[in-house]
DNA sequence: CGAACGACCTGTTCGC
DNA sequence: TGCGAACAGGTCGTTC
């Protein structure tokens, strides 16, 4: 579920309610997430992201990190709410707590302290993202560009659905080998990667099925989806039909005939 | 080294 | 209706 648009909105509305606030409680309710010991008492300095994860920097210089992979959400509530099914540990403040929520359980939460030094910055999309380094990065790789794009140390961020749409807006086949890609190719790519992920953003993410922001609203970027889960359907460019390929194990929406 | 694949988990959907 | 198979937003380790 959570790829940059969402780990964003989650981020952003993270920073309007937490900021500032001292931790009353951290409780682990699953032990597959290793035993954490609760920071209570700090106050929360920051609240950042890093690709899909998301960084929150406390008093004295801990930073709890937290990978929501594929199913995992954020929810708050009042404190006294009986515990939702699925939930992996909750964070209090005083009578209001937020519960991370996640059936699938690759949610993974890590307690990290100050003097492990920053981790390095990634390349990040919403940060700037230069074709040169693109062209640069895809070098003679002959990956299918979609898989290329979805590798985390390319592009930060960039998960399935977004794959399949930034290559949907830039007209280039998923398939295509990423070496094989022209300048103008790759300059297509990058207008395509920044456009759809600041939209998606604005939109607050894709619901595609169970996606909600941590005030348990759904995103809205589902309704402008032009090829991902699509298949069978006119595509919205040219009105030919979007094929369903399985490519690298996951699900790949197209056109074939815009795609090129 | 690069790329493909299975594993990690649980829930939902699809086909017979 | 019931049941097993296939599939799902991500990443990591292993293998070829």
């Amino acid at each position: 579920m959570p790829e940059l648009p969402e780990v964003e909105t989650l981020c952003r509305q993270l920073q309007r309610v937490i900021t500032d606030r001292m931790i009353s409680d951290l409780v682990v309710h699953d032990l597959r997430l290793g035993r954490i010991e609760s920071p209570t008492g700090k106050k929360i300095l920051k609240v950042s992201r890093r690709g899909k994860g998301l960084e929150i920097t406390l008093s004295g210089g801990q930073r709890l990190c937290l990978h929501l992979r594929m199913t995992g959400t954020l929810f708050l509530h009042r404190s006294d709410l009986p515990l939702l099914p699925h939930t992996r540990f909750t964070l209090s403040f005083g009578d209001e707590q937020i519960s991370c929520i996640d059936p699938r359980r690759f949610a993974t939460l890590t307690l990290r302290d100050a003097p492990g030094g920053d981790l390095p910055p990634l390349p990040d999309p919403l940060r700037g993202l230069s074709t040169d380094c693109l062209i640069e990065l895809a070098g003679k790789r002959r990956l299918p560009v979609k898989a290329f794009l979805m590798d985390q140390k390319v592009i930060a961020g960039i998960g399935n659905i977004y794959a399949c749409e930034i290559l949907h807006r830039a007209a280039i086949n998923p398939l295509r080998e990423a070496c094989s890609l022209s300048r103008d190719d790759w300059r297509d790519v990058t207008k395509a990667a920044e456009a759809v992920l600041t939209r998606a953003v604005e939109c607050r993410g894709t619901s595609i099925s169970d996606w909600r922001d941590l005030f348990g609203q759904p995103g809205l970027f589902q309704h402008e989806l032009a090829a991902y889960g699509r298949e069978g359907d006119p595509c919205p460019r040219c009105g030919k039909i979007i094929v369903r390929r399985r490519l690298s194990g996951r699900g790949t929406w197209f056109c074939p005939s815009c795609q090129r």
